[in-house]
DNA sequence: GCAATATGCAACTATCGGGTTGCAGGAGTA
DNA sequence: TACTCCTGCAACCCGATAGTTGCATATTGC
């Protein structure tokens, strides 16, 4: 079981601004002169905050008129659930089956 | 739906050497000395890694004798994962709605 | 065409974080 | 007691990154 890209949605996730605008996306598109609006962050601030998340999957550009409105996508955060979870159970059945030979000896 | 303690959580997932400790955790108890002698890393930086994935509860430590060992808590990760699914759903909920309304019009 | 608005790019600052070395302190063992 | 081994703390270095300002560029509407 390979971590492969996940490690880098976590460092992408671990960030209270990207959440932020995770957020708001998550009521509507929006553009980062909108989202510049809401948050007490410059534009270009937030341009690259959405660099970062769309460079992860986790957002996606769409091009509307001369504005370029971001959208989340709510998939790749149940996909990096599924395999975070999986990781998780891994580790318990690994580290019971240790203990159960551990109290055998 | 408040993201609360998660960004801390992603923050310390987001950290390739973290994911090498826990994997290696994930086989087994293990002291910050022993994890010095698999890892390309000083004991006093596992230690640091330690302290930051024992404070979002990733991990716990339990003295034996002289040393610490350090335990991974699967549970934490699947809580984790469940929590980030239902974000991601909830996102996935309103805007599927925010279109719905959308092609009405 | 012209004004207005939105994006894109570049340079710069400052803080955060991962990593190191060095040393002091504590707990087990001969 | 003396020795060994493990942990804990502090200072330091440096690269990454969150944030800013300033300007150039493109696209829509009048």
């Amino acid at each position: 079981m390979s971590t492969g890209t996940l490690v880098p949605v976590f460092a992408a996730l671990g960030d209270d601004t990207r959440w932020s605008i995770l957020a708001a996306l998550g009521e509507g598109d929006a553009s980062a002169s909108a989202l510049a609006g809401r948050l007490p962050v410059t534009r270009q601030a937030i341009a690259k905050h959405l660099a970062v998340l769309q460079e992860v999957g986790l957002v996606e550009p769409i091009r509307v008129g001369r504005e370029v409105r971001y959208r989340v996508i709510g998939s790749q955060l149940a996909q990096t659930a599924r395999r975070l979870e999986a990781i998780g159970a891994e580790w318990d059945r690994r580290l019971a089956a240790i203990r159960q030979i551990a109290e055998e000896l």
